[in-house]
DNA sequence: CCACACTGTTTAATTTAATGATCACACGCG
DNA sequence: CGCGTGTGATCATTAAATTAAACAGTGTGG
């Protein structure tokens, strides 16, 4: 599933009618290099990437931006809901998945959580650039994003941005369902 | 607006709990490599970063997401949810809403709805690409994607490209209450 | 107290990327 | 043809990434 660098490096050269010499002085570094790169006989280092991609004026982030979208399951009944939740919680994590394979690629992940009295996620920390947001259907659960942290109950909501630290407690002494979604999946 | 590679794989490093070697050896580089990139020592090849990130369970697209806002609203009491409940309906929508003057921007959004027995979306086409999910909280309703329709209870789940005509009838004779996210917003 | 296992860092050798110049081909023009 | 200028690819050299092994620090337990 790699995505081919120099084939990418060398259509977005050409999208912008640059040759490699060109595209050479705008990025300080050799039209060598470039047909090295673009013939993927090197790996360039990231500083080195970052240079050329400066020259086309595009971010390494969108370098790497991917596409994918293949979908066929619609419904899903609670039992088929695939279990997640991590060794250590009380309660449960279950989210709407496809199983198809290996290009499961979704924008989108819908969770089911049930945290029991004393279910505790500790910190975490997800690399991903996401949004995580969740109602509370039922309980109080303690919600703690970043140095923030709040006790909700049934019908609140939040909304933050993944790559925060973020942790959830159930303090109470009945269970709380959660229902959350984040985007994209983190798995 | 660089972001410091080595800080952030050092910071992706430890929230998994993984030291130096433990990461060397899922990833297929050496320790002392690792070392090196956490302190920008030295400026990884593409293929080297790939076999790091791959150790991590992470992509290169994500790794580079950039960083970005901080301080905002997080938390939602039920009563501070936006109604947005479309006219014809029987029921009520609620969003996860942020007010933010210009630039409420995400990329998630939350939903909570209630349809009184009877209530009918009519066909819902939207054009931009998305993906929406939810998940059936209390009493019965019958959706219709595409050409696909089905009677969800509580603790099932749907998923499905926005793109697609969508359509919600709570058939039964109780209220029907759903959380469901769709990303990015349709407003 | 010493041995052991673990952490991250550093050093020296090797491999590889990156440079600057050259090569080879194509096109237009006098 | 013969020359100038453009393209991308390639060759030796240099600079840098990468390796493997050693170094230094922190517990932990016999």
């Amino acid at each position: 599933m790699d995505i081919d660098v120099g084939q990418r490096l060398r259509s977005l050269r050409e999208a912008q009618n640059l040759s490699q010499r060109q595209l050479a002085e705008l990025s300080s570094v050799t039209n060598g290099m470039i047909s090295m790169v673009e013939q993927n006989r090197t790996s360039p280092s990231i500083s080195s990437l970052k240079k050329i991609l400066d020259g086309l004026g595009i971010s390494i982030s969108e370098f790497f931006a991917v596409e994918a979208a293949m979908e066929e399951t619609i419904f899903f009944r609670h039992e088929d809901l695939r279990e997640i939740t991590p060794p250590m919680a009380k309660g449960e994590i279950k989210a709407v998945f496809k199983e198809v394979g290996d290009a499961a690629q979704h924008s989108l992940q819908m969770l089911y959580e049930r945290y029991e009295p004393g279910a505790d996620t500790g910190e975490d920390l997800y690399a991903h650039e996401a949004e995580e947001a969740g109602i509370i259907v039922e309980g109080h659960i303690e919600v703690t994003v970043g140095d923030r942290a709040q006790v909700l109950g049934p019908g609140d909501a939040y909304l933050f941005d993944s790559r925060l630290p973020h942790r959830f407690r159930n303090i109470g002494n009945a269970a709380c369902v959660v229902i959350s979604a984040c985007t994209p999946p983190t798995f």
